[in-house]
DNA sequence: TTGTATGCGTTATCAG
DNA sequence: CTGATAACGCATACAA
């Protein structure tokens, strides 16, 4: 199945040159000192409108700064301040592409505005959530934007109590009223996955979803019931499972649900992180997508036009979740940014692709509103 | 092809409950008072071996800090370090899945160490990492992991003369000796890559590599070379070219190879960045995989095995080498570690799959080493 | 427009 | 074992 590449040993140290000692940086003092001016101006010139300071005499300094290689020291600026500008992005893991595509915009917009993103994950474990939620009351960050676990809720409010700002991006958590957040219209786009398929003659349409005390799972779940009962479909437990995010209890639960007497012809994969582990284990079962089940998944990526068949998918406007996360918190840290809390929820797009079969179904409702592929 | 979901709008601005205000956090001072001691004892409770403390005095002062919530502050302990305990990890981009789990990875390795990881991207953009180099030398963190992007040899430098210790993983640079670095064996894998298929009757194999500058660019058409002139294979330059990471050159270059008045019976796909451009692109040109064209691909992602036919990959041990990478800095970071500088490589392994097809050549040369699969 | 002095929270150096 | 006190590098009232 597998072999080793490049011989034997997996590891090999190699010695080389010698490293040099560091050289004992400038201080704003030490260019205070070379322009012949007080620090008081030199601090001045830095933070650009704090004060008055003579044209050529900022030119003077501006040089000095330049020819010393002196850079301000941010952990004595931080001092000063009540936090630091910096933010901390807690996520859940980066080998979900959905996050890593969120983070690299986070980080991307973040530098745009200065700022710098300490990156933490949580591996969907509320206690490594908690250990890192209490390390950062060390307010070495000025605010956080965070995909949370769903618990811990306690401790995301002893961090604003604190002076650190949050924003919840994707996910956010129902008790906590009061935080910013940023998220998909979860219940809608659940919602039109289902009476996609609904039009095209799917009556048995199944569930996997996150856990249900994340609000991706339990809205979503309200989508797809929301949808269903609107054409007079009972809502079939069986057909539905809150699956964890990591581990395998998603293929399992997908095994389980077409095994089922009765078994659907549509399965809605809402848990991002199960859709690999579950189009696998469909795969393995001999399961054919979509002639024996239609496919929809949470959310797009790349590779899923190069599987057979090219999955149709639910992509989530990454790019403008991010934009908003970061400018909110950033307005937040400034100060501006009113007192009220926002909930910011953009629309998702369906992405048609060939993983939905129509049925041959008896009679397709006729009466449903045209909201078919373009 | 696609269709919003959610309404029109793609915003939805909502207002609720208003934010509290934020309390004035204990400092050590307050500690110190409550607990009827100097701010040195409280200090050394801190930093547990810094001096002698008193067994029930601890406990004591323990006793407030909990009650009184108290975090040391960060920026006040820098301050008096050369630098921060924080490491800055720049990558290219976190849509690369390789970079995305090799970013997972250390920021969980760095975790377990007790130190903070401040993101960066590249975009590999040179001017882009060259800004972010700047950012860095105002001693925020104490050291640098990176994937380089080959340029900025100065300002590497700069960041060691400012006492600011860098490793570089999966790439590095060449022209800079002193610098600790961790990767694969490039060179070795991707002549193991090259003999499986000369191995499986090969004779013609294109290989699409990054570009010249980065060293998994360079050492992995040496490996290339190396394996090819083994076998008295003459190189066709026509048959290799070194392409850019980002855009779509990675799937124009491999429909100009293909389209080859000889075109090769195999391919290397040596860029992680652009494998998925690359088979799209060779899907749409209707290139059968593996009977028309066989393939290897660096590096190795989970839906790999979903698509059709199964690629066969290059696997890189990225646990490993996020390991070695946070141990090394953390060490150099603590004065251990001795000068001489440390290049880590590790093996890579190959992952065999569907992607390549045994050619009927006439001869195979009957003199290889039997590295065949296990 | 510029300089002086003080504070930010912690660590480290000493003397008790 | 404990407690003053001086840095650490910068910002900022306030005085000149």
């Amino acid at each position: 199945m597998s072999q080793g590449l490049g011989g034997t040993g997996s590891i090999c140290y190699h010695r080389g040159v010698t490293n040099e000692l560091p050289a004992k940086a400038a201080t704003i003092k030490d260019v205070a000192r070379a322009a012949g001016v007080s620090v008081s101006v030199v601090s001045r010139v830095l933070n650009d409108g704090s004060g008055p300071v003579a044209p050529d005499t900022r030119e003077r300094v501006l040089a000095v700064m330049e020819q010393l290689a002196y850079r301000p020291r941010s952990a004595a600026r931080d001092l000063n301040r009540a936090t630091g500008f910096s933010v901390a992005l807690v996520v859940p893991d980066l080998t979900n592409p959905l996050f890593a595509r969120l983070a690299d915009r986070i980080v991307w917009e973040a530098r745009a505005r200065g700022v710098h993103v300490v990156l933490m994950t949580t591996q969907e474990d509320p206690y490594l959530e908690r250990e890192l939620l209490v390390s950062l009351l060390d307010r070495s960050v000025g605010g956080v934007i965070a995909i949370p676990t769903g618990e811990n809720a306690d401790h995301w409010q002893a961090l604003r109590t604190h002076g650190i700002h949050v924003v919840f991006v994707s996910r956010s958590i129902e008790s906590l009223r009061g935080i910013d957040s940023v998220s998909i219209r979860n219940t809608e786009a659940a919602a039109a996955a289902t009476t996609y398929l609904l039009d095209r003659g799917h009556r048995r349409i199944g569930l996997l979803s996150g856990p249900s005390q994340t609000t991706t799972g339990s809205r979503r779940l309200g989508g797809y019931r929301g949808a269903l009962g609107a054409v007079g479909i009972a809502d079939d437990p069986a057909l539905h499972r809150h699956v964890p995010f990591l581990g395998q209890a998603g293929a399992d639960a997908a095994a389980a649900i077409v095994s089922l007497p009765d078994p659907p012809t549509a399965l809605i994969v809402a848990n991002t992180a199960q859709v690999q582990g579950i189009l696998v284990r469909l795969r393995a079962l001999g399961v054919r997508v979509p002639d024996d089940l239609s496919v929809i998944v949470f959310d797009d990526a790349p590779w899923m036009e190069l599987v057979d068949p090219p999955l149709t998918s639910v992509r989530q406007p990454t790019d403008l979740m991010a934009m908003h996360a970061i400018e909110i918190l950033v307005a937040r840290m400034q100060g501006r940014a009113g007192s009220e809390t926002r909930t910011v929820e953009v629309s998702a797009e369906l992405i048609e692709r060939g993983s939905v079969a129509t049925r041959p179904v008896a009679a397709v409702a006729a009466t449903r509103r045209g909201d078919g592929p373009q």
